[in-house]
DNA sequence: CTGACAATCGTGGTATACCAACATACCATA
DNA sequence: TATGGTATGTTGGTATACCACGATTGTCAG
């Protein structure tokens, strides 16, 4: 809850005045449309009609048009031209690459971590890490998302990656469904939780070495996962506007 | 009648399609602040009044605005509660970490590059070295600048690592003043040509080991540069509110 | 002369109306 | 049936108005 909250509009929550955070009404437009792309309530590919999110959301277009550029940039939404925003969609090609990358800045980041974090930051990881596995025990796929989340924030920011945690976390908007789906896959929770466990005492044992490869099977075995979901999804892709 | 054209235009010309770019006035706006940005006619910290825009680039407001949501959520101009947009500030800290994300994708994709590159991308790559070399005999430093990102451009995309350009694409927006200045510095001159000729030397050869050292070693130079830069800057930074 | 208070102005935020261009679907007529 | 026009919907773009807030400034009382 102190733990920092996304780069964004954290900022803002740090401190203590009473009176009125001055979150605009586009932060929040974007973050409520941040979130039903996200959670796949618009899913991929839906047009997004700014005069029907208009009503949606109720606020003017101009908020809307806003916030959409702010997603464009983002890469959660794609602008067609002529006609207008969609939810970007994603094949295999692309969410290799994004695993790629992923891969590489945790393993720096969970080594870094391992090298610097100090006992505060490692009593903030093992709360994380404790809160992780009560979540892998709860049936809600939400709440295992948001664990994992705050998970590897505390990894990156403990590390001083800050940067790096910003890059991966809009990453991991545009692989969230994909995200949502491994996590929920069965054989997932059991070694995914493992692994994750490993990651985090590998940490707190500072053995960076250690740190970096748990990262990498963990994100290995996660692309692999990803990759049979997606491909399986792509050949039955007809129906995919779900 | 028509004759054979080559490769890159044919599949345009074929069809009678008019391929019609639309280029919204909001992507000039973009492209243009972008521009003034990063070629440093906008300073860090200068702020972007909405109002002397309109009438700078001659559009309205709605346009400047949503442009410059883009260039928000691109890192490139940060607004302030109640002050308004400004030119996002840049400290060692953060370049720092800008410039280990770089070192880790370049030297990623270099290595992909070197294993994976076929004949026609070698031939790019060697056209965008020696470009890359008549750019450093040139004095322009814009000429340089450009140069230097067609030739990594060519890195990454040979390597297909399309994502991972993206982000470096626009981590070096940010970085782009101080990349201006190492650039310039006179030793940098001698041996980043030197090192960038390595790279390139051992894509070419096919070495991908090779490759990533050499962008390893390229980049930490660098980094040393810009922080000598920086930090000099930031000691005077008494005086930087212009 | 100084300090407090008020008027004013500049700025960002929001809402609304309007227009042109384009795409699509539909329909009427040859 | 095929052609052409029309209606509708969506977007991009623009203009304008209003409000809230903060900074500046000017004025007036002490």
């Amino acid at each position: 809850m102190w733990g920092k909250h996304t780069d964004m509009e954290n900022e803002k929550l740090a401190d203590l005045r009473i009176d009125h955070v001055p979150q605009t009404l586009r932060e929040i437009a974007v973050e409520r449309m941040r979130a039903a792309i996200v959670s796949g309530y618009f899913p991929s590919g839906r047009r997004l009609v700014e005069r029907n999110l208009v009503e949606q959301l109720g606020v003017s277009r101009s908020v809307i048009r806003e916030a959409i550029r702010y997603l464009e940039a983002e890469g959660l939404v794609e602008v067609l031209p002529r006609s207008g925003p969609v939810v970007a969609t994603l094949d295999w090609e692309r969410a290799r690459q994004i695993y790629d990358i992923r891969l590489r800045l945790e393993a720096a980041a969970a080594a870094d971590c391992a090298r610097l974090a100090d006992d505060a930051a490692r009593g903030r990881l093992a709360e994380a890490l404790r809160q992780l596995e009560q979540a892998f025990e709860s049936a809600d796929p939400q709440v295992l998302y948001d664990a994992t989340t705050r998970f590897y924030q505390e990894i990156f920011t403990s590390a001083g990656h800050h940067v790096a945690w910003d890059i991966v976390h809009r990453l991991n908007g545009r692989i969230s469904r994909l995200r949502a789906l491994t996590l929920a896959s069965t054989d997932r929770r059991v070694s995914g939780q493992a692994r994750m466990r490993r990651i985090a005492e590998a940490i707190l044992a500072r053995e960076p070495e250690a740190a970096e490869q748990a990262v990498r099977e963990h994100l290995t075995e996660a692309a692999h996962i990803a990759r049979q979901l997606l491909e399986k999804a792509e050949g039955a892709k007809v129906r995919d506007v779900s």
